[in-house]
Parts: structure tokens; C-alpha cells; sequence
DNA sequence: TTGATATATGTTATAGTATATCATAACAAG
DNA sequence: CTTGTTATGATATACTATAACATATATCAA
């Protein structure tokens, strides 16, 4: 529930423990975590920052894979279909999830100034959106928050 | 305060009265609202649909005005950055802003099937995005709620 | 009015993001 | 073995957005 990102924590274990709960969660939905794709889950995780595809294709090429467009959005559009990573549409850019056991509505927290991103959770059920949308009649199957703003380490430095 | 998009309504008068109103805002600010920034909202209005800068563009060149990218994301940075309309950065597409009076953080039900968008209000001040946020430090400038699934047209007609 | 300053537009070129398409490989089920 | 399914390889192209520089128009103070 807390963001990360904006706070230092055990980056070592955090890496290797998320890898070894997505594999866990693949094997029992019977999805194949493929080596790019796993790759590309470390990628994302060595930062808890927003990566371009592109980017992501740059560090794929380095480790031999084929760096073809097409690699890197495979392996991400695999990731995010199955919650493992979002996008985040205002950077055009991706993240791994920060909370990758259960559903929910992710909250992005960008800092304009360091870019960096911080993962939360949003609830809109209780918002006047769940309202807006059920008297509109229309039904809600994903969504997403994006914020932009200063993150506390920015805060004060730059305007 | 009612998304409108998912309902037929006044069109008409709906497009002259929106125009008539950022006209007024305009004045009031000091902004002007040249002929290609009008001429853009009108496009932007004349569909409650979201329209990607290249279909403005042609609609510009159709009008004989200019008709390089620029001139469509000059006028839309001005019609977002005041205030007047919205770029739904899922679809990179944009639209006239349904509560131009008032700031507000938008909502957009987009519908997948027929890719119309409604636009409400959200409430985030009292979501957990704002106690995360404040818990982080982090300071919230802008932000956007864009939530995909199937407008009330739709349902039952396409899965 | 005039000149200085800021704002807006015209135009060309290029950067950045994402997908279509077709071919090939690996594997499992029948 | 052959057929269906899923994943990869590889090429080309479509779509989205901005940089950079030139020109014009508005605004305002002197
Ligand atoms: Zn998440
Ligand atoms: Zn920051
Ligand atoms: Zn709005
Ligand atoms: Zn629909």
C-alpha cells in the first residue's frame, strides 16, 4: 500500500523477491515467462523509474536479445496485460507494479522535476467517478490515475 | 457536473454556447483566441469524441488554413494549458473540455467499442491517491482519471 | 507615432513511439 | 506425423510530437 519510489529501501532483495513472485504467479495462471520477458521484468525493476520502450530495447540489445521494436512491445504488452507492469500514457513509458499480487487501480505519482514514479492505489469506487459512471451507465473494466507534481525530494530544490 | 457524451443533447446551441464562453474566459484573461484556436475548438466540439492533432490537422487544411503538425499542437497547447480542453493521453487524442469553467481534475470514461468519451469529475482529494500522496510528500499539481470499458450504447450489442 | 518587446504563425526537417505483416521456430495434442 | 497454438525473428511502415529558424502581428511605453 505505501508508495515506493520516493523512499530508499532494500533494492537487492526487492528485485529478486518480486522476479520470484511473478514466476510463482505464472505457473499457477499457466503463463510462460519466457526469458525476454523475464529480462524485461528486471529491467524495469533495476529502476523504479518510468522506462521507454526504446530504452528497454537498448538494454535488451547489450544482453544479446534481438533488439527489434516489436521484442520490446511483446514482452511489455505481456507484462501489462497481466498486471505485472503498467503504462504509464503521460510519459509514454513503463513501470513494473509495485503491487503485483492483487487488482487494483494504480495511482502514478510523477515528479516533474526528477521524473521519477512512485505507485499507489486508487479507490475509486468511493469516488464521485464510480457515480459519474454508474449514471452514466457506463461500466468501468481499467482504469488509471496520473498525477504530476514534486516529489519531496525535488520539493524546495526546483521550482 | 453530468458526463455528458453517452447522451444526445442540444448540439447546436451546445457548441455556440461553449464558444461563446471561452470567448468570454478569454477576454477576461487576456488571452486571445485567434481564428485557428477557435477554429480548433469548434472541431473539438463538434464531436464529444476525441480526435488525434493529424485529424484536426485535416480539418484545418480543409478550412485553408496551414496545415504542418505544429499549427494543430500550438493551438491545442493553448486550448489545454487554459484550460479548455483535454488530451486523454491513452488514445493521444484530445477534447473540448466538458466543465470549462471551473479547474477541476477530469475523468474519461472511454468507451472501447465506439471510442466516444465522457467526461466527469473526480474527486481525488478524498481518495486514498491523496492520502498516499501526502504520506509521500508529494505535492499534486495536475491530474487525470481515464478509465476504459463500455458506454450504456454499447453494452450488450459488442463484447 | 514609433520603436522595443512579447506573442503568434509559417515552414522545413527530424525525433520519438508504436504497429502491421509475414516468416520461422518450438511445442503439445490428436 | 500433422495440425493447432504460442512465441520469436525480421523488415517495413504508420503514427505522434517537437526542434529550429524565419516572419508576422499584437501590445505597450516613451
Ligand atoms: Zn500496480
Ligand atoms: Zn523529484
Ligand atoms: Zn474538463
Ligand atoms: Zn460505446
Amino acid at each position: 500500500m505505501q508508495p515506493i519510489g520516493f523512499k530508499s529501501h532494500d533494492h537487492g532483495t526487492c528485485i529478486a523477491h518480486s522476479v520470484t513472485s511473478v514466476q510463482k504467479q505464472c505457473a499457477e495462471r499457466g503463463l510462460q515467462l519466457t526469458p525476454v520477458r523475464q529480462r524485461v521484468l528486471e529491467i524495469l525493476l533495476a529502476k523504479h523509474q518510468a522506462m521507454g520502450a526504446y530504452d528497454i530495447l537498448a538494454v535488451l540489445k547489450a544482453d544479446g536479445f534481438s533488439a527489434q521494436p516489436p521484442v520490446a512491445y511483446r514482452a511489455l504488452d505481456f507484462l501489462v496485460g497481466n498486471g505485472f507492469a503498467h503504462k504509464i500514457e503521460r510519459l509514454n513509458a513503463f513501470v513494473a507494479c509495485s503491487h503485483p499480487s492483487s487488482e487494483h487501480v494504480p495511482a502514478f505519482l510523477i515528479c516533474r522535476v526528477c521524473e521519477n514514479v512512485a505507485e499507489g492505489i486508487a479507490n475509486l469506487s468511493e469516488d464521485t467517478v464510480a457515480a459519474s459512471a454508474r449514471d452514466a451507465g457506463f461500466i468501468i473494466e481499467r482504469a488509471v490515475v496520473e498525477a504530476e507534481g514534486v516529489c519531496p525530494n525535488c520539493d524546495g530544490a526546483q521550482p
